[in-house]
DNA sequence: TGAGTGTTGATATTCAATTCACAATATAAG
DNA sequence: CTTATATTGTGAATTGAATATCAACACTCA
């Protein structure tokens, strides 16, 4: 039996076998069963060097005359990102941005769905708003820890933002994907995500200068 | 007359600084006017040899005494990251996600505003939506060129991301901020920044694993 | 058959970003 | 005055990521 040896991908890598995967699935809907790496490359606006480069590190090889099997690609990307029986994220703060996100991501991925939404507005918890359970934040603890969830999307207000995000590491959340416009510090072995638009744009408005 | 010598920065220095001075301000409103680099280190999640690294770069000097002081420090990024009349941006596609990008960033900046919104939806256009006017995609062009825009943010449908970021381009568009799903490729000399959310959370459903 | 073309896979190189290590300096305390 | 402590500023080293280069291979066509 293989064992399964566990590989230490650069972060960059992951983002990108993340974003080969989805385009692959619409190659595949499209009839395509082969794919070459200038034009995997020219989809996600890359080099086919760098398309290599990243499905050497995964370990799959391709034919020189066919390029690669897009099924078998998806296919190892899945083993290597997905978990194998799916992970289950909660979003802490019902607000606009919390609801365009969760409708948005709704089924776009089997392996991965937000099951529940957290806010402290008692008009919304109780309740299913944009298609998932609201409840009240102080329901947080118990229900990470009895649905073992490890991912958890913040988008909170500002104020709220160091409170809650205390919560969820106390109740044991490994994996936070920040969207409030506060830097968030974690613990060693926990993993964080930022994102800001506003930074997002300032750095446009620079350089476009 | 001092000539205005272009710094060319780090883009993650750049992005740094936008939230150094998100941070700074907050300190300024708790009555702070002095600040060390391990305190900004600390309430920023970085080392502070980075962040003395970053002011380094922009020429800022502080004392070894007092650390940085804030309000020379604050103005000196404004200089460098802020359009000296400030810069108008247009967003389009009124979907979830836009509305909530324009209601989360509207009065956020004073140098930086999204000045109005682009559809297809004629239930859409016309009328203001999410505090800003919203016209229909067809009047891009005109728009951009008699308001001299130069950034655009991009959350229409994965369908009609190709066309409305040609439509951006032709009409003179510089930077453009993508949250659609899809990659984009622009021509040399427009920027581009590419977010996505679904890509992050495969990216910590890996770590967490 | 054999030259020509286009592809992969991998090593080497370059480039960018971060961190290390420490000199220089200011202040406080003895 | 001298020592101890805490800070900044920065050259050098390190790490991380992207790019260049090219041998090896498979197919095509003359």
């Amino acid at each position: 039996m293989a064992k399964n040896t566990y590989l230490e991908l650069p972060g960059k890598t992951i983002e990108r076998l993340s974003q080969y995967r989805r385009i692959l699935y619409n190659s595949i809907h499209e009839g395509k069963t082969n794919i070459y790496s200038h034009e995997l490359a020219k989809m996600m606006n890359l080099t086919p060097v760098q398309v290599r480069r990243d499905l050497m590190l995964i370990g799959y090889s391709g034919s020189q005359s066919k390029g690669y099997v897009i099924k078998d690609l998806v296919a190892l990307i899945g083993k290597i990102i997905d978990s194998e029986k799916g992970q289950d994220i909660i979003l802490v703060g019902m607000g606009n941005l919390g609801r365009a996100i969760t409708s948005y991501f709704s089924g776009k991925r089997d392996k991965l769905s937000i099951v529940s939404a957290f806010d402290n507005d008692l008009q919304k918890t109780g309740r299913i708003v944009a298609g998932i359970p609201c409840h009240h934040i102080s329901q947080i603890k118990e229900f990470v820890k009895k649905e073992n969830i490890q991912i958890a999307v913040l988008t909170v207000s500002p104020e709220a933002t160091h409170d809650v995000a205390k919560m969820l590491l106390d109740a044991g959340i490994r994996g936070i994907l920040n969207y409030t416009s506060v830097p968030l510090t974690v613990p060693e072995g926990i993993h964080l995500e930022e994102y800001d638009i506003v930074t997002s744009l300032e750095k446009l408005a620079y350089l476009v200068k």
